[in-house]
DNA sequence: GCAAAAGTGTTACGTCTACACCCATGT
DNA sequence: ACATGGGTGTAGACGTAACACTTTTGC
């Protein structure tokens, strides 16, 4: 028999959870929260909220950000859904995570002195409570393989950026090193950079042409067929 | 302020639903229900029910398929979880999709008699409940995607099969022609497959022979750093 | 003048694609 | 003997990977 009254079903607490993933200093970094509550207390965490009844998952996911680190309009993608019976000590939750990505030199100055949120470099954060450790893990796999077929590696990065930083950015997440004659060739063969007349001149004393991600053309090139594969 | 009281939290009901794959006469298939419960009976829908207090997901969508098609060890994969608030009429729901893949020849000949069960053809299924003809969409990209990815077509196939059985199962996930010389090839330089004696007489005079994937080999060769990718 | 990063093309290699004929067998 | 699907190899196109030197300028 098929299940046949919604009333007697049981009812369960859904949790959203963030990775949010910053790029720094030619690193992927990590934003973690110490929870101020219990349990798990004191120990470093995800940053995470409960969904309510009046949103939908993808709006707990942006309050949740929001609420904690003040910022909109940040991309996100959701990743998977956790649901062993023990993963959180104090009462049967599933979680949903998010992974988010955030241009830290731009939104998150003052964040980094608040108190206890913290940016951790991706090769080298704490021990998180419960599954967060697995949930890091398959969001870094989810955003690996999603950079790879969307142009969503800028969201990490300054609007204005190097060829270099954008180079570097994609070492970080692939967690490889590339060439960088080759890796230019590609990207310019995809046509989707502005090239500015601008250059950074903090990296060096010739200085770098910055270049702009041009959504619009993206979009046009999508509706025609194209298909961005790094 | 972050939350910190677990109890005052909304809960909300968490459903599972499957999207089956099955394969037979060189189509893609889905299984579906008609719904025998209101709201929407009488209905076309996936096959699904709510998480119980007692389960994880994983569990409770083997439990569904099993519940309502008999079949146990069937390959399973997590895909999305929707959550729009109208989604489900009836009450607040969140659903956890999972797409199965089955072979049809072997298990399932007297599921075709089974009353409100039926298998369509991938290409052509009747207009599904709420939200579940997006579900089939983003599972069938799952699939897509992780098929190029991971040897699990042959969850799809009998335990032994032709090559061309393999490549007309190919060529209907990722819908489009593949050449049988070059796929061939291809799938013979991963070294997976082991070539029985036996031949399949069913489909030509001549024969053609039967292979089995050697999942032995396959973890083997994975933890040499092999890398599945067609 | 030298250290440090930016910028720029070509060649070799390997992979993917296209393609056509013979084989075995049941009718 | 012929119709049907099974099985096999190669050559050209294409994309990827490897590689080194010149430029600019602040110190």
């Amino acid at each position: 028999m098929v299940l046949n009254n919604y009333r007697k079903e049981d009812k369960v607490l859904l949790a959203v959870d963030c990775i949010i993933f910053g790029f720094y200093q030619e690193e992927l970094k990590i934003l973690l929260v110490q929870r101020d509550f219990e349990p798990a207390k004191g120990e470093w965490s995800l940053i995470g909220g409960f969904l309510k009844k009046e949103e939908d998952l993808d709006i707990a996911a942006t309050r949740i950000l929001n609420h904690l680190t003040g910022l909109n309009n940040v991309y996100m993608e959701q990743v998977h859904s956790y649901s062993k019976l023990d993963r959180d000590p104090e009462e049967r939750t599933i979680s949903v995570t998010y992974f988010a990505l955030i241009d830290i030199a731009h939104h998150c100055k003052d964040l980094l002195k608040q108190n206890p949120i913290k940016w951790f470099d991706l090769k080298d954060f704490p021990e998180l409570i419960f599954d967060h450790n697995d949930m890091v893990q398959d969001a870094l796999t989810s955003l690996r393989n999603r950079v790879g077929t969307k142009p969503i590696g800028f969201e990490l990065l300054p609007e204005k950026f190097t060829m270099r930083q954008l180079q570097k950015l994609y070492e970080a997440i692939l967690d490889t090193e590339l060439d960088k004659r080759n890796f230019i060739n590609k990207f310019n063969s995809f046509d989707l950079l502005t090239k500015l007349k601008e250059k950074d001149m903090s990296s060096s004393k010739k200085g770098a042409f910055l270049f702009e991600f041009d959504e619009d053309k993206y979009q046009k090139k999508v509706e025609e067929g194209f298909c961005f594969k790094i």
